[in-house]
DNA sequence: ATTGAACGGTACGGTTCCGAAACGATCGGA
DNA sequence: TCCGATCGTTTCGGAACCGTACCGTTCAAT
C-alpha cells in the first residue's frame, strides 16, 4: 500500500509544513540538520558520524557542526562507543524524540487537509 | 478526498526527501527560502515583498535576502510594480519553475516507495 | 506644494556555516 | 612494541545569514 500524491499536492503538502515551521520558529533547523534528525530517529542504531556523513553524501566535520548545534538544542546526544572509543554513537533523547513526533503529527496535519 | 498518512509514513516521507536533496545539492535551499519559493509558485498572484513577510512571520530583510539569493539562482525575478512604483513585484521563472516541478517530482517517488 | 505613511533596500555587528587541511586518540596487525 | 589506518574533532579564512535600525523613493491626502 504505498502512498499516492499529485503534482499539486505533494508541492502543497511541502509548503504548507515549511511555511508552519518558518512561523512557528521552533528550531530552524537547515535541510541538512533535518536529514540528520530524522536518519537517526528513522534508521536502525548504531549511528556513527562516519555513518552518517556517508548516508547524506556530506563531509565529518559538516556532520561533526549539525551534532554540536542540535545537540545544544537536546535533539540528540553523543556517547563513546566502549567496544571501539575511536568511535562516538548518535542517539536520541527525549526532547528529540519528542520534537520528531510533533513535527510528524504537523506533516499529518498538513496532508489531511489537502484538496483534491 | 484527503490524503492520510501515518506517523511513521509522514516522517520516513520527510526524511527520504530530505536526504534526496542533501545528496543531489541541487541548490541548498534553507527551510525560509523554500517556504518563499513554494508561496510564489503555489498561491496566486501578485505577491509583494511586504506580503511574503507577513506570510510567513519574518521581518522584510529576511525576504529581501532570500530573493537576492534565489535571484542569483534564476529562481525567482523582481519587477516593480508599474501601478504603484512602491511595490516589488516577485514573479516565477522558467528555471525556477523546472526545479519546483522536479522537487515535486521527488516527493512523489518518496511517497510511492513508502512502505505501508 | 507639503507632509506623512508605506514600500523595498541597505548598513551594521554578530553569529553560524562552509570546505580543506591538520590534529590527537584509538585500534589492530606485523 | 611499533606503526599504519581509522575515528571524530578542531582550525582556518571566507561566505551567508541574522535582527535592528535607518535610508531613499513613491504615493496620497491635505
Amino acid at each position: 500500500m504505498s502512498v499516492i500524491l499529485r503534482p499539486s499536492q505533494a508541492l502543497r503538502l511541502w509548503q504548507r509544513v515549511s511555511v508552519a515551521e518558518v512561523r512557528a520558529e521552533a528550531h530552524d533547523l537547515s535541510l541538512r540538520q533535518m536529514a540528520i534528525l530524522l536518519t537517526v530517529y528513522l534508521d536502525p542504531p548504531p549511528h556513527t558520524v562516519r555513518g552518517l556523513a556517508a548516508r547524506l553524501g556530506v563531509t565529518k566535520p559538516v556532520v561533526t557542526r549539525a551534532l554540536d548545534t542540535m545537540g545544544a538544542m537536546k535533539l540528540l546526544s553523543r556517547h563513546r562507543d566502549e567496544k571501539d572509543r575511536r568511535n562516538v554513537l548518535v542517539r536520541r533523547t527525549v526532547e528529540g524524540a519528542l520534537y520528531v513526533e510533533r513535527f510528524g503529527d504537523g506533516i499529518i496535519a498538513a496532508a489531511a487537509g489537502l484538496p483534491m
